[in-house]
DNA sequence: TTGCAATTTGACAGCGCTGTCATTTGTCGC
DNA sequence: GCGACAAATGACAGCGCTGTCAAATTGCAA
């Protein structure tokens, strides 16, 4: 027969409430009837049955991660971190894949809050920043915390600095004598895109260098969107001696690309990637990129997230650090 | 507030308990009081507390999918299948990552299930064959659905023929006029490796040819032990004409490992790989591999396991079908 | 039409926990 | 040592559903 909380009150010699309000971390219990408490719970093998404590309590000790992200790695790290912090806190986590171009993406993330009642949502790019399901989330008091958003402000959860990333990595090109870089944009609904766009520009003028629309192409930050990138600026007439690609799967399109012109990487042409998925590890050459932390921003957003949830404080957003990886993919500039 | 059943009844004029009945599909409730029931449900936007149904009915509408795997991508694909499934009869969906060899593996599988009480386990090799588990979840009387597992005699979920995939990628390369083929195996934990090695074995006894041990080389499933493999075929006296890897990450490797060398593919070796997997195609050239269905597996699998939950039948292992995708990474012998 | 079994429906308790509020115990100043 | 107040603990109901079993209804043969 399973151990209840009532059978831990009974071995502790205390009440069943007492033993809830030990479970629950609760204030005004004295250290030693603690302690008794605890003590009898270890010794019991006790854990409480999370759908009585959910019925009694109205809450579902579950979160849930929301994406739309083709890249399966990014999205591996992120769950991956998500589910360390849980698991720290004792909270579940589903997750939950959407379309947020569809007609009824508001209300099927609203039809999931309604059936599956998780406390929390964590919010992954592009989703962290429709503006429909903000307002949504806000109206039904749902508490979220967001990956990478556009707006910080009002938000907890973690990012990145991302436009300084981007300076460092255009700053590296510059030094190895580029002077004709050029960059491809990810996706336009991802922050992410403008960000690293801006820190592009500001290399730019800050060396006092003009900005060559000729030399920026759309992407949309799939390996396919590189390849396509790469031979718009193949057929320039003025060819870049480097390319700035906004993530790891399209510059891994420019040097498939690049292969396929016949051009050598990085004598050439130097390639390099934003994010270091682990394809930043499987191109030849390596991908010289931005380290950005998914798995700790993951970790560090539902951390937040369970601060709210648990009452502990209003949670906080909290900025992780990056670093520049420099592996094969560049070299000076001819 | 919330719409309960009881209201669902009262609008339906009904009790509760028939309510409960045509939520659950359960038999003998008459026709005309089904469709009552379920018009209320539906006009009045009811949907169960899920908290309330575990707690009396001692199940928790959910599935854990258990994985120890590297491929993020594999990994992706099958939880959106297994999320699929789960969908579609109203269940829910949490994934756990464990380490198989792990001295305590079995202990956090058990206590997985003590705490978090998951109806049901989606298991992916190498867990599938796990035999201290295995014996740990007949104990409990814990249900599971296996993916790709190497013993299939008495357990549910899904499978593909591995060996006749390899069989056929070998014919391909064997009709290309390759005569020195080598084989980079996997993890020697998953049974796909020793599958597609004994495909490996057949189709070269098949062609009368000698199976050469120079040319069979371990890996792990990885890039880095593509890479490793690789570098060991090159050093060969007599280096193979063609590579035929365990996966596709080790394949990818394969053709780092041959650009290091300065060696071309397809024209002065050939490369193919297992899988599928997104990095077939962000490979250069791309690759010529085995399409595994992994998405439906995922989701196959996950509906033999709730066809054993919702007690409509035993489930069984079903067989899906692979193709050969041939890309440019192979191609006729020198 | 009646009687009996099979089918359909309902009454009621209770799953294991927590919220509310009452009660007991402890602490402190004087 | 006493009263006043705060801190600690407990009693009890009830969260929303389902299992059990009893009651009502139906179908069918005689």
């Amino acid at each position: 027969m399973r151990v209840r909380l009532e059978d831990v009150a009974r071995a502790a010699g205390v009440s069943p409430k007492t033993v809830s309000r030990v479970l629950n971390d609760e204030a005004n219990v004295r250290g030693t009837t603690r302690t008794k408490v605890l003590a009898a719970m270890q010794a019991m093998d006790y854990s409480p049955l999370l759908s009585a404590r959910s019925l009694a309590s109205n809450r579902s000790f579950m979160v849930a991660t929301l994406y739309d992200n083709p890249s399966s790695s990014y999205l591996t790290e992120i769950q991956t971190g998500v589910l360390e912090a849980c698991d720290q806190h004792h909270y579940s986590m589903m997750v939950r894949p959407l379309l947020v171009e569809a007609k009824d993406f508001v209300e099927r993330v609203d039809a999931l809050i309604s059936h599956r009642r998780p406390d929390g949502l964590i919010l992954t790019p592009p989703i962290t920043d429709h503006p429909g399901l903000l307002a949504r989330l806000h109206e039904r008091g749902v508490p979220y915390a967001s990956i990478s958003p556009i707006w910080r402000d009002d938000t907890i959860g973690a990012f990145m600095d991302e436009p300084q990333a981007a300076r460092e990595m255009m700053a590296n090109l510059l030094a190895l004598g580029h002077r004709r870089i050029a960059h491809i944009i990810g996706h336009h609904a991802h922050g992410a895109s403008g960000w690293r766009l801006a820190g592009y520009r500001d290399a730019l003028s800050t060396m006092g260098l003009a900005y060559d629309p000729d030399l920026v192409v759309e992407g949309d930050f799939s390996f396919d969107s590189g390849v396509a990138a790469a031979r718009k600026l193949f057929s320039l007439a003025r060819t870049p001696t480097a390319v700035f690609a906004a993530n790891d799967d399209m510059a891994a399109g420019v040097i498939w690309a690049a292969g396929e012109h016949g051009l050598s990487v990085p004598r050439e042409l130097s390639v390099c990637g934003f994010d270091d998925t682990p394809i930043s590890r499987q191109t030849w050459p390596r991908l010289t990129t931005i380290h950005q932390p998914s798995r700790k921003m993951g970790r560090v957003a539902a951390l937040q997230l369970l601060e709210v949830l648990r009452g502990h404080s209003d949670g906080r957003m909290v900025q992780v650090p990056f670093t520049l990886q420099t592996r094969e993919s560049t070299a000076a500039a001819i």
